[in-house]
DNA sequence: TCTTGACCTTCAAGTGGCTTGAAGGTATAT
DNA sequence: ATATACCTTCAAGCCACTTGAAGGTCAAGA
């Protein structure tokens, strides 16, 4: 099959296939006489690999690193599972922070229907995001 | 004061401030006799003002417009409630999308645990990622 | 036969928000 | 004289792509 193909069945674009090819995430496929990729299922199963884990937050080191391991012939899912485990904290990590800022941004955001449009004499910037006295 | 002062002072690095300047969100400043970056009081509410927008997520872009207008001598508020109500929206589905993450990767974590390792003959890549059958 | 249009190719640069590094100038203390 | 702690500019690197320019290939239709 064509790049094009490739494309539609695992849903990432041509372009996304190419530069996961130039970072060495998926191998050099063959070329027809035109000089076009051609692709077998092997390739289908490698990127849509690549995409599920790229959906859970896995960076492309991470997978290469995988994928390395695999066609090595060794099992990956000890270096999986580490990863996993990273991928957890970090994402819960994530979580509590962009809770805090959504609090926070909420009060902001019901301030800013009471307060006056800061005048162009005020000292500050804009009174709605820097209350007087806020220096962190 | 000179710039290392400025980022001491609201705790920035002074790459940020040089930044920050090369991109228009900051002004240049005056210099001294040896071409070093002279501030003053304002600067410091300004980058102030930057940073803390940062820390609420808000983009460079947007602050850019928000300073432009105080510059302008306008009261940014209309456009800074704007930013808020977007940057509230934005902060919350991007919470959504993380729990849902989080749910599916402690799913993983708990198969991890259970399944054994990916045989060197299997067709999947690793079988902890890639339950039998998944297709999206 | 010519042309249209859908595909494919490469290479370069842009996105955001910085950080890092190289190679050098300046100012102060010892 | 020198160490050191600042400062300067410019370029490139980070991540994961996306976009664009400029062109080659191939099948179908007029």
């Amino acid at each position: 099959m064509r790049i094009g193909e490739l494309a539609t069945e695992v849903d990432v674009e041509t372009s996304t296939i190419r530069y996961y090819e130039s970072i060495g995430v998926l191998p050099e496929p063959e070329r027809n006489a035109s000089g076009y990729r051609m692709y077998g299922t092997g390739d289908v199963e490698r990127l849509r690999f690549v995409t599920l884990a790229r959906t859970l937050g896995v960076g492309l080191a991470d997978i290469s690193q995988i994928l390395g391991l695999r066609d090595q012939g060794e099992a990956p899912c000890e270096y999986v599972r580490r990863v996993l485990d990273r991928q957890v904290d970090a994402v819960e990590g994530r979580i509590q922070q962009l809770q805090a800022l959504s609090t926070e941004l909420r009060k902001l955001q019901r301030a800013a229907r009471t307060l006056p449009d800061t005048g162009s004499d005020d000292p500050c910037v804009c009174h709605i995001l820097q209350p007087a006295g806020a220096k962190h």
